[in-house]
DNA sequence: AAATCTCTCAACCGCCGCTGT
DNA sequence: GACAGCGGCGGTTGAGAGATT
């Protein structure tokens, strides 16, 4: 059993702990630049400095390495993190090991203080990565609203007190609040689906794998698993392996016909201020139509299966938010004075723009969303 | 301006798995 | 197989910085 530094403190009198300073990190550098690293223990003796060894090596690991990235972590790297942290859960250094320049300790300080908390505050659990049973219930409510406008049941507190702003743990207090939940919601929903599968994954990938190897093991098992398995989506349906479709494959049963109707439906009702398109989602190449990076980012990126339900779910959803809300479109000036959580070019850098991981076609749902909130269409 | 609160992140602690004896 | 040493990992802490009252 390896000792702790204080245990360490016993046979070593004078350890010193706490911060480091300037002449330690120097000492420590001149010596590994000179030595390099590996005999953590005797390290510190060697190289003149009063520390422990396991103080010496998370020093250099979580600080003075050369390679190591600083500055704000950037919008990929952070769904990089998220993409990751659904697969691994808890597994800094393996999450780490695809971040180049990042330690673990840096992403799991990142995951706590930052990402933890806007993942909460979007209605997602951040360790199971799926909705929260409160959202989830939200969701119900509001799925038969949206579809059912003259009958839908009235949103009562006395139903849902934890909905609606009785006792601490609401997570909103208006309807407002409730439908821009629900687009947060939603813009997680192809994550969420992807979650069984990725337990399989994670329970398949052995824990002595090579990290160096896990990133190309874990892109082929999910497409493997991906053609071979049915998914089962979060709306109880189970798809046929036909009905999936993977990137760099031609699109079948005109399915892009289809998507293409919504897409051109959609679009005159969306209240952009700068533009009022949806992304291209096909493009021809000669063999058929085949899927655009562009149309469906969070998916292709990652080699994921495309799912048509999945697809089409999102479609209407999009619609039913849009038709039950108005039918007129915003000013652009009431757009662009929206608060925080207004997306206005797709270039900006603010970091409440940054709390949408949504850099995809289902991001425009949650903009929609918030635009229409801002403007007090809602 | 001072007091208090909140947040961040470097560093520590204890445990685990691997390896050698 | 039992044990000890070691490196590594994940959870937690607490000092300091920044924000708020």
């Amino acid at each position: 059993m390896a000792k702790s530094c204080s245990s360490e403190k016993n046979n070593n009198n004078g350890l010193k702990k706490g911060p480091w300073t300037p002449e330690e990190d120097q000492k420590l550098i001149d010596y590994i630049q000179k030595h390099g690293h590996g005999k953590w223990r005797t390290l510190p003796k060697n190289a003149g400095l009063k520390r422990c060894g396991k103080s010496c090596r998370l020093r250099w690991a979580n600080y003075l390495r050369p390679d190591i990235k600083r500055g704000r972590f950037s919008f990929e790297e952070e769904e990089m993190i998220i993409q990751l942290h659904t697969v691994l859960g808890n597994k800094w250094s393996t999450i780490a090991a695809n971040l180049p320049g990042r330690t673990d300790n840096e992403i799991k300080n990142y995951w706590n203080t930052h990402i933890k908390k806007k993942l909460l505050k979007m209605g997602i659990d951040p360790i199971t990565h799926t909705p929260r049973l409160d959202v989830l219930q939200l969701s119900s409510i509001l799925s038969s609203t949206l579809y059912n406008n003259n009958n839908s049941p009235q949103i009562n507190n006395n139903y849902y007190p934890t909905l609606f702003g009785i006792g601490s743990s609401s997570v909103a207090n208006n309807p407002s609040q409730v439908l821009s939940l629900l687009a947060s919601l939603l813009s997680y929903q192809s994550r969420n689906n992807d979650n069984i599968l990725n337990q399989q994954i994670r329970t398949e990938l052995s824990p002595t794998e090579n990290n160096s190897n896990f990133s190309q093991k874990y892109f082929i098992q999910q497409n493997q698993l991906g053609t071979i398995s049915p998914l089962l989506l979060q709306n109880q349906i189970h798809l046929n392996p036909s009905q999936a479709f993977q990137p760099n494959q031609p699109c079948a049963n005109n399915f892009h016909v289809e998507t293409q109707n919504m897409k051109s439906k959609l679009e005159p009702q969306i209240p952009f201020n700068h533009q009022n398109t949806l992304p291209n989602l096909w493009h021809y190449n000669g063999g058929g139509y085949m899927a655009n990076q562009q149309g469906f980012p969070s998916l292709l990126e990652n080699n994921q299966i495309l799912c048509r339900e999945e697809i089409m779910a999102n479609f209407n959803l999009m619609n039913s938010m849009l038709s039950t809300s108005t039918a007129s479109s915003s000013s652009p000036s009431n757009l662009n004075s929206s608060s925080s959580t207004t997306f206005v070019n797709g270039t900006t850098t603010t970091e409440d723009e940054r709390d949408s991981y949504g850099s995809n076609m289902l991001m425009y749902k949650y903009n929609i969303s918030n635009r229409l909130n801002n403007s007090g269409l809602l």
